[in-house]
DNA sequence: TCAAAGTTTAAACAATTGTTTAAAATAACT
DNA sequence: AGTTATTTTAAACAATTGTTTAAACTTTGA
């Protein structure tokens, strides 16, 4: 009878963890292991390498973190509201798996670029045509003419930081959990509305 | 005869650059030797531990990081124009050290808190009198109404963000270096002029 | 000049690293 | 049943790790 859950499984979800919290050199086989309560060797048996085992995670981190705004783009809205519901999905995306930026940002920096060409990042971007309804809005005076790779920086930039900065933030200003929390919670709205005015200047003014 | 620059210095600087770019744990101390060009037995006659050296060069950028801000804030100028200040020099103070917002980031998780408290980061922001000032332009209807830390936030995502997410860019958009230094000089644009208009939105209307 | 202090080195240290090997345990198949 | 293939383990591997020791070299100060 099969374990509905494999040990290759397992040792998936203990590395990602582990790897996650403290990054490729920061940690050792034998702790994955231990973790998932198997032999150190059966991680050489089912995946080749440390670095195999790596590279994996790594790609499925990209992966996750892809589709949580390929879903957004492919959905049937106005692009303000997209821009919207985008904000929204990131924030709830990544305060459910707040080390996942880092944890990228920080692998690509050790990896090879590998990861990313055969992640087909920009490919998955352009099949949901949202390059297009940028270029139309821009062209039709409704959307900022700002170049795509900036507007991709102002989301990322105002969508990541705020979850991968926590432990500054929370040093500098000697705040707990809860205090951070709820300033994340107004941050959504605070980045939501600033990024809707600066690049859909014409609908959406208040008196 | 003393050299000029003391074994202590170079190893400090040596140990800042590989530090930086590799992480405590994605380095050795023969390597941070070897790239000075001494034994490895010297970094402990100086420092005691790998730990205590990497304590040091993680306040020291802390410290880099904090000074470049308090010099804006210190300025005599009217807080709009210290908005556009802080933009400017962050930007570029981080184009020079574009390592230096991962370093910390990953290197406040791989550390005890201690770093950041004994920084006495907030202490230094306050006797700059910045709160202060922005409290007196948000109650004068001049400034939004934005918690200081939500501020903070807004700062920095859009200072950092864009120099440490560098190989994301690069490698999604497959653009090389001189690209992406036409995209950060014109975000910085960006950044200055939607910091503005969301912080100051009565101040900064043109038609 | 000479001895004391400070600096630098080579060598060794015990511990830990990723990985492999060969044997054992388990499952699958006929 | 028994045989084969798969999974798991304990043990060992060589290499590398941070750190220490003791000896050499250099500077200093009288």
């Amino acid at each position: 009878m099969k374990k509905d859950i494999t040990t290759e499984q397992k040792i998936k979800d203990a590395a990602r963890k582990v790897f996650m919290t403290k990054g490729f050199s920061g940690c050792t086989t034998r702790e994955i292991a231990k973790s998932v309560g198997i032999n150190v060797a059966l991680l050489n048996y089912y995946f080749r390498s440390k670095g195999k085992l790596f590279e994996l995670i790594l790609e499925a981190a990209l992966s996750d973190f892809i589709n949580s705004m390929v879903d957004v783009f492919k959905q049937d809205l106005p692009l303000e509201e997209k821009t919207r519901m985008l904000i929204d999905k990131e924030f709830e995306f990544l305060r459910k798996h707040p080390e996942l930026p880092l944890f990228i940002h920080a692998g690509l920096n050790q990896e090879s670029d590998s990861e990313l060409d055969q992640s087909n990042f920009l490919g998955r971007l352009h099949e949901t045509g949202i390059f297009e309804e940028c270029e139309k809005a821009q062209s039709e005076g409704r959307m900022r003419k700002v170049n795509m790779i900036n507007v991709t920086l102002l989301f990322m930039s105002n969508c990541h930081f705020p979850i991968m900065s926590k432990k500054l933030i929370c040093g500098i200003y000697q705040i707990d959990d809860n205090e951070h929390n709820a300033r994340l919670t107004e941050h959504q709205e605070i980045v939501k509305e600033m990024l809707i005015n600066y690049l859909f200047p014409n609908t959406n003014k208040h008196a």
